[in-house]
DNA sequence: CATGAATGAGATTTCATTCAT
DNA sequence: GATGAATGAAATCTCATTCAT
């Protein structure tokens, strides 16, 4: 469709090696010249695309997030009651960070704890999902799905902690990956925590006492256990 | 009781003070020349005490993690139930990190995703508490009280997870602490997940008693027991 | 002729610079500072071209003695007879390093004593002409002009030892250069002591026998004796 | 006999040590730290005994040199004919050296060269034999054993270059020593060299009879001797 | 005396960044 | 617009040397 420009070209490619590059080695230990080389152009090259080397590490969250965060925000609208979207948003991260392994490591090893990238742009957008997550929990709540006394912050904070722990040991121990085999499993056992139990689930002892006189064989017990 | 020697205490005074270098700006970006300059000696002396800036860096959870982790070991053999254990588990990591903000900050926003650390001495420790905790999860399988199906890896990892996570927002958007306060609702989430459902616990009972002489109000008796 | 570029020109500037203050204050003595201000270039722009301080060490002798070796392999094969080979090597040696006080100051001071040195390819083409030596002594012996019991590496380690010693004086003594004119004394001194003599050297006997009787061709009794 | 007072025997093993330290890394690349711990004390108590970490090099020969050169000035005097006094300094050099490897590493090696070297007593009393040795070839020219022609310091420099050669080669190249091997083949060479010639050697004898009844005074014998 | 402990003074080396071509 | 070349500014680390105990 669009023809890339060989400028836009370049400033992809050197995107692209910068992320590999940085996700291995973490901000401080890359270097620009290694970086520049990787990406066959000068040292001086990438400073006419980014200003300062920081500039460039920014950048990367910038132009990976925005397609991913564009089609949840598209897609969330469509889904009816918070299990369903908080399930979407699981798994929307797990398939981004999955399919990213490059950006997932840079991300969670060394962008998520970098102070100065809090401040940046990328991070508004990230920020911006992590806050439908919290918008959809409280939702579930408001609208009697989930606990009165759930606290979202600390379901938030279980989910998000939960995927970045797993998406690190798979960075950093060489873990297989397998990260969205894990979203139905993680979601069930937030759900099962706050989900309000109603009767058809849990355990339900129906006891029909038809009177007195009645014999036990035609009495109706039923029990009914759901998987929690 | 016992003396501290002057070197002894000098010692403890860089390592303290490289913790909080470390913690605010990272280890690249921390000189060995400010931790000197912030302990009270030179940049020399820092290098009696220790070969190479990396040693200093991995020396402090060394130092810090000793005790803590000493006392958990001791204190796990006298807890019944899987469910205790893991509510002390939980407990321990939280006291820990609110207890010492420096050396969670310096753990959570530095050392769990350098790669090097992972080699470690102190990460061996820190691994066996981590070990301790999923033995923990797998005992509660083995003897029923969690249920057969879990994951005990995953529920580790929403475990860890969300420690980690609530540690890292704490430190770095200066989020209150607080820490200690998430232990029982945590636990309690998690224990929701999988826990093996008793009677007494998420029960719904109905008895739909047919008999004629009593008082329509009175025919349906419904118990709902949620959450324990 | 051929253009130097300016890059060139410059790293040549920095040898030579280089050379020279190793030369005085030795390796360690001398520092990367020291030799950058006094070519006229910053410490940095040193390491552009060599990688480590002792890469331009090494450097030196490899640019000072290329020319030289190629030139002396050219002419050695015009040489007919071991004497003038040999004496041809003496005097290419004495040469280059009086055409050059800095590079056989470096040399015979720091470099000919310097472990790393005897791993560099530089040193190769060194031993390459102390190899060219023994093989034109023995060939001196294998023709007949030298004795058949001179030991080769005896006689090479004093023309060299012979050329060294007199080197190192003249650079650390002061002494008077004056390097080439040894070159026909210490030739002639080794070939004294290598040579096998001719007729009119060593033992002749010869008698003149004046008496009538005898006759002509008996007058005269030749005696010679060939080597000592 | 004399007893050593443990002052003088821990100062003796500081020189041991320093010796061997400094022979393998030369001055630069050892540190007074590594000999003090190998001589088995501490590093003040080096400079208990030695003002700088030069002044425990140059102590080094003059422990080791005091006694051969004494030998040397002893026996000298009892040697007749230059030829022997020549050839017991060669072979007292040579034993020097090879039966103390590390005095001769470090002489050869690191000392040699050293400038600071030149200003030291230690220095003056090798000079010392050094001289000795020339003043033996002069000895030789005056009385008519060497050629008038030789120059003293020709052969001084090509008997120690020699010796220092062989030397080097030894410790550099790990050759097989046999220093003392090479003294009657060196010796040799050099008295080849300047040894004036006698009748059993390099003689030209030429006789002319003129008859039998010729008295023997008119005979006519001439003896030519000629410079080798 | 011997030494443990401390440090001043540098040295090598690295890199992000600039700028003339 | 792209880059080769240069460098300012540091940072880590080393060691000879000192001094109080």
């Amino acid at each position: 469709m669009s023809k890339i420009s060989p400028k836009t070209a370049r400033k992809n490619k050197i995107i692209e090696t910068a992320m590999k590059i940085f996700a291995e080695k973490g901000f401080a230990d890359a270097t620009i010249s290694e970086i520049s080389k990787a990406a066959g152009v000068s040292d001086a090259t990438v400073y006419e695309y980014f200003n300062t080397k920081e500039e460039l590490l920014f950048t990367i969250p910038e132009e990976i997030t925005e397609e991913p965060v564009r089609d949840m925000e598209k897609i969330l609208p469509f889904l009816r009651g918070s299990e369903s979207k908080l399930r979407a948003i699981v798994q929307g991260y797990m398939t981004l960070y999955e399919n990213n392994p490059l950006y997932s490591a840079l991300v969670m090893l060394h962008l998520k704890t970098n102070r100065n990238f809090l401040k940046t742009k990328s991070y508004e957008k990230i920020r911006g999902i992590a806050h439908m997550l919290l918008t959809c929990i409280q939702e579930g709540i408001d609208d009697g799905s989930f606990k009165k006394d759930t606290d979202p912050h600390l379901v938030r904070a279980m989910i998000l902690g939960t995927i970045e722990h797993l998406c690190i040991r798979w960075h950093l121990l060489g873990a297989p990956s397998n990260l969205v085999e894990h979203v139905d499993p993680l979601v069930d056992m937030i759900l099962s925590g706050i989900r309000v139990k109603t009767h058809t689930r849990n355990l339900s002892l129906n006891i029909h006492l038809a009177g007195d006189s009645i014999p036990a064989e035609n009495q109706d017990i039923t029990v009914e256990e759901q998987k929690s």
